[in-house]
DNA sequence: GCTCCCAGCGCG
DNA sequence: AAAGCGCGCTGGGAGC
């Protein structure tokens, strides 16, 4: 199958560390006597024996000052550099000796696959310091999250060294200070070990990485990393100035609204944020709710108070939102956040300082612009997940509907509502979108009441709803085939489930038949998209022009930043190569992707 | 003063 | 009997 090949220009289809077993294996000693190299003469020596290895260890050590968890390559710096080849002690560098110019350890580092745990991490520091662009990676703690997904056994690289080799778990000093005159013995004698093992653990991993049949989504997930790399470095731009106009203006609503709710419940203590004190404060008014949440709030509306709640909850959220942004441009005006493909258990990216795929949908998107001379192109596939569940259910029915062109969302009304698809409204054209989605993943009749009105404001009765569900799937017989197959999978316990390209995600023993279920209908779908835009980005890293650059991913959407004379020309390749990627996962659906040239995220 | 968990909510 | 899934961030509040 051609998708097999997606990583094959980028992570060379093997790995020099599954087929060293011939070769003497490092030996494990203590590392006391590891000295701090500071001499640039030794660099050349150092890239000789990388370049003739063909593989090395690395690790790093920063330092700066750090504001809460964060520390990045935009405010601190590297300390140390440490660097092993298999079979030989590692190598420390002081790079706060040596400098950020590696010279010709650079370019051969480049040209060798490095060994890492949190790759991305490293590379990314190498990257904006050193201009370093690695080109092929073997992280071993992405190895172990593929292995592991579903469960959380614990990742970190001393767990792993203990869990596959055996080796006892040692002090962490990561965060000790790297970046004092002097390194004391300790901090040195652990940064050693942990390149000292690597060679050792990747190829323990890679055996084991073939073992589960996941060196197809091992090699994508190594293939994209250089990619989230490059994009994490690009950064996206924002206009700060309209980011503090909207936080003092959501502030101030939120204060106005605050002091409304205190003037009308008469206690002027309150604190609205507080669920309890609300709770408190609802019940002395005579409206009695189990919790303070928006769907329960609606259920019962009195038409004054709840609105004001809601009111200040809207602002209190736009203007943290707005805040946490200002906060995390770097000095180059951009912000860089983070994207994590490996942060979930159906393999879609995890995203965080700041979080870039909960942006909310108003103001703030307009925000995020393109820099001088650029524009953005924004792309996103159509309903992927639909598409992917009737491919991989083999509903013909919501296939056919693709192939034709016709509204699903539409269709399924009419189909559910016993309409004519001229007769169909708006408002049943919402319901049924809500019915797609929901229903999809095991959405009951009251849960899609619940769905129906908070996504879509659509109010719905129960008996309508389960009018609807029971439609939906005699409608679409081949989804209902598919989830019975799913329900008598999760009864037999079923322990894992896999997307198309082999991702897999354990389900623990733990969990409930109805745990199984959901996992068992969801991650196919969630994670097979996320598959496809994975191998995406990989072909779009490989096709873009040099002046053009991925900047951002929201599970089903990419935005890409392009000098405007060429962003037409980048548009096309974004769309047909989105389209190519995901289509050759979902061969039996047709695959669609909007892709609009904007000069705001917000441009839709 | 710090750490941890929860409720609530933004997105796809 | 009843049940959509997947995330990260924030403030409140409890506990140390």
């Amino acid at each position: 199958m051609r998708f097999l090949e997606v990583s094959a220009s980028a992570s060379g289809g093997s790995h020099p560390t599954s087929v060293t077993t011939s070769t003497p294996k490092p030996k494990a000693t203590p590392h006391a006597a590891s000295e701090l190299i500071g001499d640039r003469s030794s660099l050349g020596g150092i890239a000789e024996l990388v370049r003739g290895a063909g593989a090395v260890a690395l690790d790093i050590e920063t330092y700066g000052e750090r504001k809460g968890d964060g520390l990045d390559p935009w405010s601190g710096d590297i300390r140390l550099l440490a660097l092993c080849v298999d079979g030989r002690q590692p190598w420390l560098l002081d790079l706060r000796t040596l400098g950020y110019d590696l010279g010709e350890l650079k370019t051969a580092l480049e040209s060798v696959e490095i060994i890492a745990h949190n790759a991305k991490f490293d590379l990314l520091w190498l990257r904006v310091k050193c201009g370093l662009r690695a080109m092929r990676v073997f992280c071993t703690l992405v190895a172990a999250r593929l292995l592991s997904a579903g469960t959380k056994p614990g990742n970190d690289l001393n767990k792993c060294l203990h869990r596959y080799l055996g080796v006892p778990p040692a002090p962490d000093h990561s965060r000790s200070d790297w970046g004092s005159m002097f390194l004391i013995d300790d901090q040195l004698a652990y940064a050693a070990r942990d390149v000292a093992h690597l060679h050792e653990l990747a190829s323990t991993f890679w055996g084991e990485i073939e073992r589960a049949r996941l060196d197809v989504v091992a090699d994508l997930e190594f293939a994209l990393m250089p990619v989230i790399v490059e994009m994490e470095m690009a950064g996206i731009g924002v206009d700060k100035a309209k980011l503090r106009e909207i936080e003092a203006k959501a502030r101030a609503s939120a204060a106005s609204m605050a002091s409304s709710l205190r003037n009308e419940l008469g206690l002027p203590a309150l604190n609205p944020s507080s669920p309890q004190q609300l709770l408190k404060a609802l019940a002395g008014q005579g409206i009695e709710v189990a919790d303070t949440n928006e769907d329960t709030l609606k259920a019962a509306d009195d038409g004054k108070i709840i609105q004001i709640i809601l009111a200040f909850r809207g602002a209190e959220k736009l203007a943290q939102q707005a805040k946490s942004l200002i906060e995390c441009v770097k000095s180059d005006g951009r912000i860089h956040g983070r994207f994590d493909p490996t942060g979930t258990a159906t393999g879609r990216f995890s995203s965080k300082d700041p979080n870039l795929q909960n942006i909310g949908r108003g103001e703030l998107r307009s925000c995020f612009v393109p820099g001088a001379g650029n524009k953005l192109i924004v792309a996103d596939y159509s309903q992927v997940e639909l598409r992917a569940a009737a491919a991989i259910a083999g509903e013909t029915k919501m296939i056919e509907a693709y192939r034709n062109g016709v509204d699903l969302h539409k269709q399924t009304a009419a189909e559910v509502l016993g309409k004519a698809l001229n007769a169909v409204t708006k408002e049943d054209r919402q319901i049924s979108k809500s019915a797609n989605f929901g229903l999809l993943y095991g959405q009951s009749a009251p849960g899609l009441v619940r769905y129906a009105a908070s996504s879509y404001g659509v109010k719905l009765e129960l008996d309508q709803a389960e009018q609807i569900r029971r439609q939906f799937f005699r409608t679409y017989g081949s989804l209902r085939q598919w989830h019975g197959e799913s329900r008598n999978k999760a009864d037999a316990g079923a322990r894992e489930v896999r997307t198309v390209m082999g991702r897999r995600r354990l389900i623990p023993e733990t969990a409930s038949e109805w745990e199984r279920f959901t996992a068992l209908v969801n991650t196919p779908v969630q994670g097979g998209c996320a598959d496809g835009m994975k191998r995406a980005l990989v072909m779009l890293a490989e096709r873009l022009p040099a002046e053009a650059h991925l900047i951002s991913t929201v599970h089903d959407e990419v935005l890409v930043e392009a000098p405007e004379v060429m962003a037409e020309q980048v548009r096309l390749i974004v769309q047909t190569t989105m389209v190519e990627a995901m289509a050759e996962l979902f061969p039996q659906v047709p695959i669609e992707v909007e892709a609009g040239v904007c000069e705001h995220w917000g441009e839709k």
